[in-house]
DNA sequence: GGCTATTTGATAATGAGATATCATTTTTGT
DNA sequence: ACAAAAATGATATCTCATTATCAAATAGCC
């Protein structure tokens, strides 16, 4: 994970330029249209480089494989269509949820997940 | 799923009495306090016999197993302990959390987990 | 209590995501 | 351009949760 390949530099283009945190399987598909014959193995080596080196985090939603996106963003949740599947980022926290917890309950860090439908995808 | 075993009645108890959801492997668990020589696959039977009535409901936090709790219980979220893993209620909601969507965006509905410390888990 | 269909438990099979392997290709320093 | 080291891509393998299989046990009805 030391040198400058087509793959890599395509791979960090598109969370670059994406937006929103993507799959493996996304990223595959979008780093395959800058580098026709992309692997699948390169992406998940990839990726885990990028980890490594703090430049991507991992966004996890519930019953789903895990997203990424770059680092460095401020605290943010999610929004996930229930269409496309698609997730998007969300500027806006409540804040202060750590009130939530119960007593005797610590709570240090809080995600929130939105469900619904993206301006993308009409109404059904 | 129509006959009363004390398999399926070791299962039912251990959800009614557990107040937090648990996953398979701690309803295994449980439920092998009552009968012993429990299997696992009658343990992914019934849960989902009981998933099927819609007596339980799922419960999927972000990278794990989905965990399972007696349906019926109002608008709730949870809190999962970093230490022990294990995930309990939390009643509060700050509410109208849809708000939080950009505009174009429709949320129907939204999930909140708090991470941190529970009262069983002493300060590392 | 006995009969029959259902349920159980042990374990093999499955499925999906992720990782390892390795011959080939590519990058990079000289 | 050359050589050495690293990265890639195809694919085999692994992991682990879940599901299927089937002989044995059991619930529920007579």
């Amino acid at each position: 994970m030391q040198r400058n390949t087509r793959q890599r530099e395509a791979i960090r283009q598109v969370l670059r330029e994406s937006g929103r945190p993507l799959s493996t399987q996304e990223v595959l598909e979008a780093a395959q249209k800058r580098v026709p014959g992309l692997g699948i193995a390169t992406v998940y080596r990839t990726l885990h480089g990028l980890l490594e080196e703090r430049q991507i985090t991992v966004v996890e939603l519930p019953g789903e494989t895990p997203r990424y996106e770059l680092a460095g963003k401020h605290h943010h949740h999610h929004f996930r269509c229930t269409v496309c599947g698609r997730v998007f980022e969300i500027e806006n926290c409540p804040g202060n949820l750590e009130r939530l917890a119960p007593p005797g309950f610590l709570a240090e860090r809080h995600e929130i997940v939105l469900y619904g439908r993206c301006p993308g995808c009409p109404a059904g």
